[in-house]
DNA sequence: TAGATTTGACCACA
DNA sequence: TGTGGTCAAATCTA
């Protein structure tokens, strides 16, 4: 491509966030239709609680749609940060108000996959070769933690991109970007500084969160309602799309589709003082083990779910305007 | 052979 | 301008 190709597509960003901006709707919107899918789904399971194996999997498939809705969008976002669009130049395939989304349709997921697609090959082809080019991670949420092993088991996989020697660290530091970088744009990296030899300590400071979804077949979703028609204690609920660790998902960073590693000491030890030392900050994912605490309710949830979309969609809407 | 790691180069930012 | 974060080709490994 010539350069004054380049240059003439470069002056189409407001084209470029225009097409984002329609994924994105469109992401919010399908991901609000699930959810509340998913609600009455619950709502009619509870008053005719029969076929349990057949909505246990509609419950799985429906929860996978959302979650997957939240996560490509986040990773959009993320991705391909929006800038500002002036009245005028809003997409007519952009809804005008409120009541047209609530009317819109969710796009097939296949529509919606192949529009990712062609967008991000419209990125690739428009971009000059921006090798070694990165923003650095101003205003990125982060933590970090110390550990005797430098690769900590955190439900994650990571890949190693890098390695430096830094100024004033007598190790050098290696850098790990989430394995599901480039399927699903998640922008997690962390990394691992040697401190010590002996006894080894490593400090590993993460950034950003996961927003990919990495449901494989070793993930499920177990949900244990009441124990009988006339049982009246509260539900019992464990989500988890990774049954292979030890410890329960509890840093709200982290998607909830995956297990995260531990939370950052000091937001764990603010989290004591508020709330008592054995609560979690996840508010849903994890109630396995205290099976008569559970006061969170299927249809709380998915209202919860339904209303955040709402929110995520309106703003957006409200942004263009 | 595909996926992971290594390593030198590139580039944003302080 | 130096430092640190990232990219990507080369290399390694299962």
């Amino acid at each position: 491509m010539s350069n004054s190709n380049m240059k003439m597509i470069k002056k189409d960003d407001g084209d470029d966030d225009r097409i984002i901006k329609a994924i994105i709707e469109e992401e919010l919107v399908r991901g609000r239709e699930f959810a509340n899918q998913l609600r009455q789904l619950i709502v009619i399971n509870k008053t005719n609680n029969n076929n349990e194996v057949n909505s246990a999997y509609h419950h799985n498939h429906l929860l996978s749609n959302v979650i997957s809705s939240f996560a490509n969008t986040l990773s959009l976002l993320n991705k391909y940060p929006i800038h500002p669009i002036n009245q005028s130049s809003s997409s007519s395939s952009s809804p005008n108000n409120n009541d047209d989304l609530m009317q819109m349709q969710p796009p097939q997921p296949q529509q919606l996959h192949s529009r990712l697609l062609t967008y991000d090959q419209h990125i690739c082809s428009t971009q000059p070769d921006r090798r070694g080019s990165y923003r650095r991670k101003r205003n990125m949420e982060t933590w970090t933690e110390e550990s005797e092993k430098e690769r900590e088991e955190d439900g994650h996989q990571w890949r190693k991109y890098g390695q430096k020697a830094i100024q004033k660290e007598k190790y050098t530091r290696n850098y790990f970007r989430c394995t599901h970088k480039y399927e699903q744009g998640c922008q997690a990296t962390k990394q691992v500084q040697k401190l010590q030899e002996n006894p080894p300590l490593y400090r590993t400071t993460y950034y950003g969160c996961h927003t990919c979804t990495n449901l494989d077949t070793n993930n499920h979703i177990l949900i244990m309602e009441e124990d009988g028609p006339n049982n009246t204690s509260s539900s019992s609920i464990f989500l988890s799309f990774d049954n292979s660790l030890p410890n329960p998902p509890t840093n709200p960073f982290f998607s909830s589709t995956t297990t995260q590693p531990p939370p950052p000491k000091m937001m764990k030890e603010e989290e004591d003082k508020e709330v008592g030392p054995s609560s979690s900050t996840h508010p849903v994912l994890d109630d396995s083990s205290n099976n008569n605490n559970s006061n969170i309710c299927w249809e709380d949830l998915m209202m919860m779910m339904v209303m955040s979309h709402q929110e995520a969609l309106y703003g957006f809407v409200d942004d263009e305007k």
